[in-house]
DNA sequence: CTTGATTACTGGACTAGACCACTTGCTTTT
DNA sequence: AAAAGCAAGTGGTCTAGTCCAGTAATCAAG
């Protein structure tokens, strides 16, 4: 059809590859393609793009990665019947998924203190028996209404100075971003459920013994070494974590 | 250093990138690249493996999205210190999960019916208010012991006389993309924490009100079809659920 | 009507180059 | 001794092609 040559900044910062993915996610998003249909062939889209075939295949990898689309191989490129999403839980805080859900969060700090980690720590943050951690424990609300008790631990070498910083106004992730540099880039969860104690159904203001939900959570850098650590128990009856399962793919 | 080309096949129906991929994955685990070394530069692993650059890109990209190695710009690439991974929860069913974690799964077939779906089924599959599922109920056992009770919801139109089919013995799974050629290729899973109810701590051999975790997830083709809807209650005393978060990243 | 070959088109793989932005360490100049 | 500049090396991007294997539609021969 016709040419979209125009709608690529060719001397801009952003790669071409990158603009290509996001003309097309536009198009996807706006029904312009739409899923029964064909969609262009990698030769069309380079020459529409004015591009070589290489730079539309990193475009289209990216589509793919993401879920929009599906290729066969000697069939074509198909937009795939977008439906979920929305909010799985993703590598954000207790804060931006909030957020996120439209309900505003605050905190209540109800301890930090430097510690020596204990053995189950130690482990999780890869730690010598001696270190030392910030210990953090907070209640977090949405909407001012409890929603879960959170207990973090964070190596105190990589963030000292830690207990001087107001938590209850920044988000912990903004902090460890802006003042240590601390980039977060993946994380391994474990979820069970279990009876509320005494003293955690007193935070949350629900009765003992009802069901919550804990998440334990290991926050990883892009080097692989273990940021925080941090049990996270939610009540059952306002939370309900939600995630995306895929396949070994690309 | 020395040249690597001969560990490639040249006329394998294995592609080289996969084989290149497979190659340093292969030295990774065996320690020979740690993690604080020095990693070898793409235009160095291009002329070892004597493929054009590339090719070895892709393979690196491959292990990136893995998490084996991380790069940055202008200064190289390096092996991530690898320490999680094990079980997390991934796209394979209640059998192949509990065989990874060295427990012997078995089934006990409660319940399978065709009928009309309910709503939130209808929702979940995609469906007309009219057509027809396959409500299939299964007692989970791990090792003789009951570990969950699933309620799975099937399309009858992808599965028909599915009925028919022993499942005690086959994993769902096997049986879907065997006789039906279905293959999932992702899914969403939603997490919360209940206290059972009599029928359900009857099942488990659990006390009423004990609590459990709920698991519902919705597995979907690659073309983002809905193909199974199942809700699994967990005995919380015996299983926890593990996953793994990353940011969005390529 | 069915079967089988041809053909055009698809995505996948791969090459051999090029240029850029960025980092780092060395060297030269102040 | 400190600052500025340079050069080498890195990953990131991009090109303009080639060849291959799989799909699907068409069309001719049985």
């Amino acid at each position: 059809m016709k040419s979209m040559a125009n709608v690529l900044l060719r001397n801009s910062n952003v790669p071409l590859h990158a603009q290509i993915t996001e003309a097309l996610q536009l198009q996807i998003e706006r029904g312009e393609l739409k899923a029964g249909e064909n969609f262009p062939s990698e030769r069309d889209l380079a020459e529409r793009f004015g591009v070589s075939r290489m730079t539309v295949r990193q475009a289209l990898q990216r589509l793919r990665h993401e879920g929009l689309i599906y290729r066969e191989r000697g069939v074509g490129t198909f937009v795939a019947n977008r439906k979920i999403d929305v909010h799985t839980r993703n590598l954000s805080g207790f804060s931006e998924e909030m957020a996120s859900l439209g309900l505003t969060p605050s905190s209540r700090v109800l301890h930090l203190k430097r510690e020596k980690a204990d053995q189950q720590v130690a482990q999780d943050l890869d730690l010598e028996a001696d270190d030392e951690v910030f210990r953090l424990e907070r209640l977090r609300l949405a909407d001012d209404e409890p929603m879960a008790f959170e207990t973090t631990f964070l190596a105190a070498q990589f963030c000292p100075e830690l207990d001087k910083i107001d938590l209850t106004k920044n988000s912990l992730y903004q902090v460890l971003i802006e003042k240590y540099n601390l980039q977060m880039h993946h994380a391994a969860e474990s979820l069970e459920a279990a009876a509320a104690t005494r003293f955690i159904a007193g935070q949350l203001g629900i009765k003992a013994n009802s069901p919550v939900l804990v998440v334990h959570r290991v926050v990883y850098s892009e080097a692989n070494e273990p940021i925080e650590s941090a049990h996270t128990t939610y009540r059952a009856d306002r939370y309900r974590a939600t995630f995306y399962l895929s396949k070994n793919s690309l």
